[in-house]
DNA sequence: TAGAGGATTGAT
DNA sequence: TCAATCCTCTAC
């Protein structure tokens, strides 16, 4: 398995960027627990509509991490809560992102269960703040290069076009035309995808 | 410096 | 349908 190189998050499209990464394996190694799975459901993030943190460019000490350049991960609490892990893509300069928002265990489930407080696999990594508790990712990670040692993205398995189905995003009816943008890819009947 | 609200989730 | 829960941003 290799590890994607920076070049596959630096491109400027950031929606051709948030559907190959369906199938990709986004991994952590913490303390030696390491546990991983497929990403199945993400959704595109860029500074050009208002679904964005970093909309019309404006940085802020939560979002300035966005404008990194890509092949870092952003991350962040929500609703005080749910830590949301991201994809940064782009140029430096240019905050563009991808939210992953499911996954499908392959590796370390007994970590997974440990960190969910549950002996069920089922639905544990289906929504973009249990994965990221599932796979003991926090806001320590935030700013952190993809290929580090505790947290990095590498090649899984093939996707193909037809598997893949695009449709509005998740939660941000505040954008207004900008949410109905057709920018959260999932793969089409994969029983781990969020609800 | 106070107040409002959020890229969610799980229980009711 | 609603509360949990706390950081971030905006306005004063």
């Amino acid at each position: 398995m290799s590890v994607l190189p920076v070049s596959f998050y630096t491109r400027k499209d950031v929606t051709q960027i948030a559907r190959q990464l369906l199938g990709k394996k986004l991994v952590t190694n913490l303390a030696g627990k390491r546990s991983g799975g497929i990403i199945v459901e993400t959704e595109a993030y860029s500074f050009r509509e208002r679904g964005c943190h970093a909309f019309g460019n404006k940085m802020t000490n939560r979002n300035k991490t966005m404008f990194e350049t890509g092949g870092v991960g952003y991350v962040y609490l929500c609703y005080g809560i749910h830590q949301m892990f991201n994809v940064v893509t782009n140029k430096q300069g240019a905050a563009d992102a991808v939210l992953v928002r499911a996954l499908e265990p392959v590796e370390g489930e007994v970590w997974m269960l440990t960190r969910m407080k549950t002996t069920s696999m089922k639905r544990i990594t289906s929504g973009p703040g249990k994965l990221t508790k599932a796979l003991g990712i926090d806001r320590t990670f935030d700013g952190k290069y993809l290929s580090s040692a505790q947290l990095w993205i590498e090649e899984g398995v093939k996707v193909v076009k037809n598997q893949i189905i695009a449709c509005a995003r998740i939660g941000i009816d505040y954008a207004g035309d900008d949410a109905r943008l057709p920018w959260r890819f999932s793969i089409q009947d994969n029983p781990w995808l969020s609800k």
